[in-house]
Formats: structure tokens, sequence, C-alpha cells
RNA sequence: CGGGGCGUAGCGCAGCCCGGGAGCGCACCUGCAUGGGGUGCAGGGGGUCGGCGGUUCAAAUCCGCCCGCCCCGACCA
């Protein structure tokens, strides 16, 4: 390819945007990002696809099927199901690249509005084989960190799910890591230790006048308590109208992606007042006591969803359903029922860390992917005809973000230092004022089945060096009249200081035992 | 809804106060020189100055209205 046809100009000056990966992303010809959209130039697509060949190559094959962009992840069970019927179709695995649809804003190349991603789907017939293939998952997918030279981090990923980080301080995901251990958790799903504070002198429930106090603030200044002694109830809805209610320590928030892994009810948004009406329940005043709760997921009734903070303290002041009135003394389970208790609350810094209860810190980085245990499920028959649950799992890579990990961590201030295999070209020539020459070395190299970005343009050294650094290709080239006088083409390895002169004749050759000594 | 700022070449901006020639940097084109680290010199193309109206001999510049973008406030938690 000559350089002077590549589409895609170096950027002399840094632009001015807030992550180091997007920057060298657009001053290398990478990318261009047009309205927080991202067009990949010719440079950037080469190695996006030799990026994807890689993360494709680390796992043992499954069946391929396509996807459309912006097909909804639910969209899965529904299409298995309507494919699986019986036990003789099982374990199946299946392979999708797709484009996702960023759930959160665009920033940067880390996080665009839509991502490709790879996806593996594993339905099993027990526990152990979907348990089996997650591990070997996992351990090829570690294999292809230390193949493309990053160490991302393992964390609590999504609901039900776990996942790597590439940890850096201008990353757009917000994660809590623990100051003592090893604990890293994305904010949304970080577990954490609720405050304890038993007693065993149980208060009997009574009735007390709040006028006025309709939040939680206010409830606990009137009657002069921490919030911690209260108790929060917020009132959900998901998609199909269905009521959840979420009942929490005074001084916790609630945390949506918690709870929709612990019910799988998708897109919940705060419930509208008359709904929460239509139960028996008072906005600003409301709790579960005296609600039609359900005792299973089952049943009828109202789906409450108790935190684990209702079961770490006692005597708890809670709403009593009657304007102007909450009571106090109020204790689980002996006061009110829940459908299910479980870590819904968001953990925020400051909170202890799940494992060793040390302070947990905010921490910075990019998602990488991830495995997630499917909540929902779906049937099939098996041998004796019976309808049973089949074992789901799903593991995720995205490509962008992989993208933007390898930018920062193969690069130096002079430009990219791109490893072997996922660089766009494997040699930069170099050219110098020696067409001929230069024409004979490309053939020559290109005879050997290595790829060569060759510049040709008019244009002083000094602009192609620079260039060739910026664009960070392993091998670089020089011919020249000075290097012909030496005997033959200067070679040199990014990022390394070795320069050897070649003989014109085996250039190809010897950089084919180059590169296999490198690989 | 209120307050403030901005709008001039592909991009970034100056000029406006104090009215008269439409400019600068980057990018682009041409030529010459240079030839081992974003080189030098010379020349060149490109803009309804956000829109409409007013004042004036004359408006990017002053005045009024409108449009668009950004920030702050308010509402909400």
């Amino acid at each position: 390819m000559k350089r002077s046809q590549l589409l895609g100009r170096t950027l002399r000056e840094s632009p001015q945007v807030q992550d180091p990966w997007t920057e060298l992303a657009l001053r290398a010809a990478i990318v261009r990002i047009i309205d927080d959209q991202v067009v990949y130039l010719p440079l950037g697509e080469r190695v996006i696809v030799r990026l994807m060949d890689a993360m494709r190559s680390i796992h043992p094959p499954a069946q391929e099927v396509r996807l459309q962009p912006g097909f909804v992840e639910e969209g899965w069970l529904q299409f298995l199901q309507d494919e699986i019927q019986s036990y003789r179709q099982l374990p199946v695995t299946l392979f999708a690249r797709r484009t996702v649809r960023s759930l959160e804003p665009a920033q940067g190349l880390a996080r665009p509005p839509w991502r490709r991603a790879l996806q593996w789907f594993r339905m099993s017939i027990t526990g152990e084989d979907l348990r089996n293939y997650h591990d070997q998952w996992v351990q090829s997918v570690e294999a292809l960190w230390s193949e493309v030279g990053i160490a991302p981090r393992w964390l609590e990923w999504r609901s039900n799910g776990y996942g790597w980080s590439y940890l850096h301080e201008k990353g757009p995901d917000e994660m809590l890591s623990c100051t003592a251990c090893e604990y890293l958790g994305s904010s949304e799903v970080a577990k954490f230790r609720r405050q304890s504070d038993l007693e065993d002198n149980l208060e009997e429930m009574m009735p007390v006048a709040t006028p006025g106090a309709d939040t939680i603030r206010a409830l606990a200044d009137m009657l002069s308590v921490p919030e911690s002694k209260t108790l929060k109830a917020v009132f959900l809805m998901g998609e199909d109208k269905h009521l959840v209610l979420v009942v929490v320590g005074g001084n916790l928030d609630v945390s949506l992606t918690k709870i929709s892994g612990a019910t799988g009810i998708r897109s919940l948004q705060p419930a509208s007042e008359e709904l929460i009406r239509s139960v028996g329940a008072e906005p600003g005043y409301a709790s579960p006591i005296g609600l039609e709760v359900k005792e299973s997921l089952q049943d009828k009734g109202i789906l409450v969803i108790g935190d684990l903070s209702i079961e770490c303290g006692v005597n708890f002041i809670a709403g009593a359903n009657k304007p102007g009135f909450h009571m106090r003394g109020v204790n689980f389970p002996r006061d009110f029922m829940v459908t299910i208790v479980a870590d819904v609350a968001q953990a925020k810094e400051g909170d202890g860390c799940p494992e060793c209860g040390e302070a947990l810190a905010t921490t910075r980085g990019i998602y990488l992917g991830g495995w997630q245990w499917s909540s929902s499920s779906i049937q099939y028959s098996n041998e004796e005809g019976h309808n049973r649950y089949a074992q789901i799992g799903l593991g995720t890579l995205f490509v962008e973000p992989i993208l933007a990990a390898l930018l920062v961590e193969h690069s130096d201030n002079q430009g990219m230092i791109w490893p072997v295999g996922l660089a766009p070209f494997d040699v930069y020539l170099v050219e110098l004022k020696c067409p001929k020459e230069a024409k004979m070395i490309v053939e020559d190299v290109e005879a050997a089945g290595l790829s060569v970005l060759h510049d040709d343009r008019k244009t002083s050294p000094g602009v192609k060096f620079t260039d060739a650094d910026l664009i960070g290709l392993p091998i670089r080239l020089t011919v020249s009249r000075r290097s012909l006088e030496q005997g033959g083409v200067e070679f040199s390895i990014r990022g390394k200081d070795i320069r050897q002169i070649l003989p014109l004749e085996s250039v190809g050759e010897s950089l084919l035992a180059v590169f296999c000594s490198i690989m």
C-alpha cells in the first residue's frame, strides 16, 4: 500500500479530547469522530479485523449466527426458545459478531454510541457442563489478554456476572475497589457490607404523627434519628406496568441494575402515583406494612424486594400508608413481609468491602467484556419427555474498548507501538528518493508474506520518520542514498534501539526470520 | 422560564469598544530549494461575517427583532 494513497492524515497537533486513547487514535489516523460517531479509517479497520480474528480464534468452534445491529439481549432467549425443543440439541454453543448500542452516554473511543461485540452463548443441560464451559471461556480470554499484552482486572460486572476492566483514571466506567484487598466491582453492582445495628430489645409497633415529613431527610430530622433508622420504600414499575416495591435502609439508595438482576424485570422506572395508590400505599408515607405482599414470585399480590439492610437493624421507622403518619418500632419479619430479600442497594465510596470490610474507593476503567449467568431460561424436553429448564451463560467481548486499552498500553510519547499480529501493516518503508529500490523492496517483502506501507510521499524525511513512529508498525525499513552506500536498507524495530543494514537482495527473507523470532 | 456568553474560510480564532482595506494560525494547491527526525522561501485558491430589518454617504463593527449552540440559575430528586 502506498502511503500517498492511504486515506487518513496523521495530525501534527494533539486534538483536545479527554482521554489518551482517543487522542492517539485521532492523531495516528486510526479513527475519526464525527458528532460522537466513530469512523474507522483504513488503518483502524485493519487493526479491528486483526483484533477480531484474534478474539474469535481464542475459542473452540461454535456455530456462528448473525444478529442485526441493535438486536436486544433478551432476543437471544426468545430466538433459542423457538429453535431448541429437545435435549438431543444440547449442549449448544453459538457465536455472534454484533453491533450493540451503548446504554450509557457516548464517551470517546472506549465508549462509542455503538460498539462491536463478540458473544458466545452456551446452553447446557447441566450446571456442571455450563461451569466447565465458563471456566474454559474465561481461560481463553485470559490467554487473549496475555497474547495482546494487557492485564485487565477481574470484577463484579452487570447482574449475575463477572468481567474485566482495564484500569485507567480516564476510563469511562466507574467502579468501587477495596483499599485493602483485591475486590473490584462496577458501581452499579458492587456488593458492600451493611452496618449492623442489632439489639434484643424489640419495641412494640406504634403509629407516630409526622405531618409533612414525606421525605426520609425530613422524617429523620423531625424524629431526631439517623436516616439509617428509617426504612425507605421505593415504588418502581417495569415495562408492563408491573409494580415493584423496594424496601431499603433510609440511608441507602436502590440500584436499578441490582433490582433487574434480582427480579429479571428490565427497564424499571419510578411508578406513577396512581399505581402506588391503587395498591393501598401512600406516596411519601409508604411501606409494605399492611399491604398484600407476594409470598413467592408466583403468588398474587405486590412484589416486594427487601434489601439486606432490613435484616441489619431493628426498631425502624417506616411509613404507615396514611398521610402524615409513620410507624415506629417496626421490625422485620415480625411486622411486614417481603417476597425476597436481596442485595439491591447501591454501594458507594466509603462503604465496607464485601470481602474484608475495609473501605471501598472509587476507581475508573474501561469494561472490556465478561460473562453473565442468565437468570431467565428456556425450556426443552428431556429423555422422558418432561419439560426442563436449560442452563444458560453468555460471554461477551467488546471490540472498541479493547482497542482503547491497547492504544494506551502499547504507546509512548512518539505514538503507537503495535504488537506483531495486531499492527495494520507489518512494515513501514521510508523511502527517501529511491523509487526503484523501494519498489524492489516492496515486492520482495510482500513475496515473503508480509504487508508493507510504503511512504512514497514527496515530503521531508522528518515527516516520514515521525509518521512511522506515530503509526507504530513493528518494523521500519529506510531506503536512501545513504543506506545504499552502506550496503542496503536500514532496518529498525519500533520501540527498540536496534538499527542495522540489510542487504537489498534478501530483505524479505531477513524480515521473515526476524518476524518468526519476535512473534 | 430568567441571566450570561458565543456565531467571521474545512478547523481554531482575531477584528467589534472607537463604522470606511475581510484578516491570522493550522489544513489545502503551485513553484523553487532541501533531503536522516513534523525543513525553508515565495506565490495561490477558498468566506451570503448566523438571518431579517433599521441608522448612516458607508455596517462584521452601532440599534432592534429572530434563529442556533454553550454555560449558569429555576423546576425536579
